[in-house]
DNA sequence: GTAGGGTTAG
């Protein structure tokens, strides 16, 4: 609605502009030349000298700058009256518009304007604060190439997008540019710090702080803030005493600083002491040290202290309100955010920005509150805030976290002007509604327009290809990582790792971490494991542990998570039994729910289920539904009707919507043939509107990922597939294969039941596969739920006969066939 | 309207 309406207005501009060098207006080219040839500190004071209109137009601006509609009104009468060329007011419509973060209007105005005359300055600064910082670069390059004026303020916003794009090179080539210039003042000397500090070169960076020979309070903030950032927070506190004995008494900022430090060490007691220097410098009652108090008490989960200092304060500012009411969300007090907010509107009768409205959308996001949304969204247009690229963004994650991907899809088709974030939303949106291949297309789509993944993006889209099992399209995204210089950050690695482990290349895991240069933590370590467990190899996972533990790192709960998953798939009961003792003894973890389910999973599965039962017993709190799950799924396969059935009894008094219970149960009883209540158990489930996950099996084929459902038959080559299915079964069937159909839970004759068998979707996915690749080849295939008993027999077959490695990933485990074996040894 | 800094989208 409001984008045709700019683009009237950017017409006009265009023809103004046109009319304005042939014809002239008198006030603007007035004024235009009296700006051109006058310095920059005059300027202020040529306000007073403009024609009324102008002066009117700015007074309104300045007073109208937050709202973004009365905004607009303004501008078109700019745009009537020919004052657009105006620079000053030219200058504050680009400022207001970036502020308001709807910057492809500024932009548009820019591009109006030619070159020498456009407020250059502006337009940089707007796009580092709307985070546009390729666009601020190439304004920059844009300058230097067009020999324009160029000074520190122009030069330190370009190294500040430096900073943010981790281009450490264009950063040192504008710092080299600046000097060329002999621009070197103390705003060049406190950028450069916090350039060199943020690549890691807090050495460098303490040089350039040595070396100065003035230092005012801002230098030594930077340098004070470079060592928090870098958590050496010893340093920091030994420069923040130095710089008193230098005779400089901290800053608000200084004060800022020091509660950062205090939430990085999670230090409660430290963030009040600092409450307590702030009062000794009489900075108690500073707005800004009181946010970052606000900040750090909410962080750190004080709420209350958080709540006090906001109410004792004097005067506050906007941020210090949206501080307050993201503290009350991060600590879950949704309805009190929400009554801040309205006291802040309402009482208090002041403006909101973006940032309010975005924390609002998160507490949305968080409770899954649809309806909030859409109310916030309707504020959203009210506002004139739809073209605001951070808010759409939220909107967008809102709606996919209520699982309305049309709507934040519409929304996303509709955005003028779509950033890195806004992309990287979309695809983690599709991927966790079960569209991990449309998240892998909308990134070639991305790529197309021209904008650059980050570090954030490449690790969703490796999610992405550990959920597709996909990795040919993984390493295309290791190959950007590598190319894009992420592979020091260890959430990336971390990613890979996982990827490459769950999808059945454990060797190139291990490589990875090989060649990698990051610092291991315990995350890391912990995919490891998980890959290791996953594949089959207890062994090197136990070997992993103690390597993690020789490394001088502590263990975690999901350590041990990781290490009891393990060894229950290598069937290690003794070694998982010690582990589970020794959490508690050596590394002071007290097991909780988690663990528990894990060790009762791994003892049932062991057909200990006696022993399983004792350990529910005496649990030092009450069993969650997973506990109980675990001792059903033992029960299940040791066929113990009776303690199943109770088991699952107590489940659903726990747990009455989990369809897996039902599905369970009714497996317990058609194991033992009592067809009746198996019909009764799915009768109650379909009365409860619950309905069974289908199981379904991936093969990826020259990148593109092929699903199978079970008897599915809508696959373009269903009748080759059928053929070749029915020539493997005679010749699966001749070398001794016999068909197992306990798993086969219907009340059908043996035939059907056989046949039925032949339709598993992994068979199907497996025939595919054999068809679509070249002999020789390892075939990989990914399937949502567990591979069933008689798949796993017949797979060992197929291996044998084709003479092909099979690698079937489950639910929770790999299955490598080779040679007729599976790597598994044990199918539980 | 320049540096250091408090809130906000992945």
């Amino acid at each position: 609605m409001a984008w045709p309406f700019f683009v009237s207005i950017f017409m006009q501009s265009r023809v103004l502009h046109n009319r304005h060098a042939f014809i002239g207006m008198p006030f603007g080219l007035v004024f235009f030349s009296s700006f051109s040839s006058c310095h920059h500190s005059t300027r202020g004071s040529l306000v007073n000298g403009f024609c009324p209109i102008t002066r009117r137009l700015m007074f309104l601006l300045q007073d109208f700058c937050h709202n973004v509609i009365r905004v607009k009104s303004i501008h078109a009468q700019i745009v009537l009256r020919g004052l657009v060329q105006q620079q000053f007011l030219a200058n504050r419509l680009v400022r207001i518009y970036c502020n308001l973060g709807i910057v492809q209007y500024a932009c548009h105005l820019f591009e109006g304007i030619p070159l020498p005359e456009a407020p250059c300055d502006s337009m940089i600064s707007g796009y580092v604060r709307n985070e546009r910082f390729t666009e601020a670069l190439n304004l920059f390059k844009l300058m230097r190439s067009s020999d324009l004026e160029i000074d520190s303020y122009a030069g330190n916003l370009a190294l500040k997008a430096c900073m943010a794009l981790s281009d450490r090179e264009t950063g040192m080539d504008i710092i080299k540019f600046l000097a060329s210039r002999g621009i070197n003042n103390k705003f060049l000397g406190s950028s450069m710090i916090t350039f060199l500090a943020k690549f890691g070169d807090i050495n460098e960076a303490k040089k350039i702080f040595d070396d100065m020979i003035e230092r005012d309070v801002v230098c030594w903030n930077a340098m004070i803030s470079g060592y928090v950032q870098a958590g050496k927070f010893v340093e920091a506190f030994h420069l923040f005493v130095k710089m008193q004995a230098c005779g400089i008494s901290p800053s608000p900022v200084t004060l800022a600083s020091l509660t950062q430090m205090s939430e990085g060490v999670k230090n409660l007691k430290l963030g009040r002491c600092v409450q307590g220097y702030a009062l000794g410098f009489q900075l108690g009652d500073d707005v800004l040290v009181l946010t970052s108090l606000i900040n750090m008490y909410s962080k750190l989960g004080d709420i209350e202290s958080a709540c006090r200092i906001f109410n004792s304060m004097t005067i506050r500012t906007l941020v210090s309100w949206n501080a307050m009411i993201s503290g009350y969300i991060q600590n879950g007090f949704i309805h009190k955010a929400f009554g801040l907010f309205r006291e802040l509107v309402k009482d208090s009768c002041q403006h909101f920005d973006s940032g309010t409205i975005v924390s609002l959308l998160q507490a949305c996001s968080l409770g899954v509150d649809l309806q909030g949304g859409k109310v916030i969204h309707a504020c959203v247009y009210r506002m004139g805030y739809e073209l605001n690229t951070i808010l759409t963004t939220a909107l967008i994650d809102l709606y996919l976290k209520c699982n309305e991907l049309q709507l934040a899809l519409r929304i996303f088709q509709r955005m003028q002007d779509r950033n890195v974030i806004t992309w990287t939303t979309l695809m983690v949106g599709l991927a966790q509604n079960g569209q991990a291949e449309e998240a892998l297309k909308l990134f070639s789509q991305m790529q197309e327009e021209g904008i650059a993944a980050n570090s954030v993006t490449l690790v969703s889209l490796i999610h992405s290809c550990t959920h597709l099992g996909s990795t040919k399209k993984g390493m295309i995204v290791h190959g950007q990582i590598l190319r894009r210089n992420f592979s020091f950050c260890s959430v990336n690695v971390t990613a890979l790792t996982d990827m490459y482990a769950k999808c059945g290349k454990i060797e190139y895991a291990g490589r990875v971490l090989r060649f990698s240069s990051v610092q291991k933590d315990v995350i890391l370590w912990n995919s490891l494991i998980v890959g290791y467990g996953m594949n089959g190899f207890g062994d090197r996972a136990l070997a992993a542990y103690h390597k993690m533990i020789e490394d001088g790192l502590k263990p975690d709960e999901s350590t041990f998570i990781s290490l009891l998953t393990a060894c229950n798939h290598s069937g290690l009961v003794k070694e998982a039994t010690e582990l589970f003792h020794s959490m508690e003894s050596d590394h002071s973890i007290m097991p909780n729910q988690k663990h528990y389910a894990c060790f009762v999973d791994l003892l049932s599965r062991a057909g200990r289920l006696g022993e399983a039962e004792d350990l529910i017993n005496t649990m030092p709190f009450e069993p969650e539904s997973s506990v109980f799950e675990a001792l059903l799924n033992g029960c299940l396969v040791h066929k113990n009707f009776d303690l199943g059935v109770s088991a699952a009894d107590r489940l659903l008094k726990l747990d009455i919507a989990n369809p897996g219970i039902y599905v369970m149960l009714s497996n317990i009883y058609a194991r033992a043939k009592k067809w009746d209540q198996v019909n009764y158990v799915r009768g109650l489930m379909r009365q409860r509107g619950l309905k069974k996950t289908p199981g379904y099996s991936l093969v990826e084929i020259g990148g593109a990922v092929h699903t199978f459902f079970a008897g599915d038959n809508s696959h373009h080559r269903w009748p080759e597939i059928c053929i070749l299915l029915d020539n493997l079964r005679s010749e699966v069937e001749a070398s001794g294969y016999v068909a197992d159909t306990s798993c086969v839970l219907r009340n059908v004759d043996e035939p059907m039941k056989v046949k039925l068998l032949w339709g598993h979707s992994e068979r199907l996915a497996i025939a595919f596969a054999l068809l679509s690749t070249p002999a020789g080849s390892t075939i990989r295939v990914t399937k949502n739920l567990r591979v069933c008993i008689d798949c796993h027999n017949v797979t060992q077959y197929i291996s044998q006969i084709i003479e092909r490695e099979i690698i079937v990933r489950d639910a929770n485990r790999f299955h490598h066939f080779v040679n007729g074996k599976c790597s598994c040894n044990n199918y539980w």
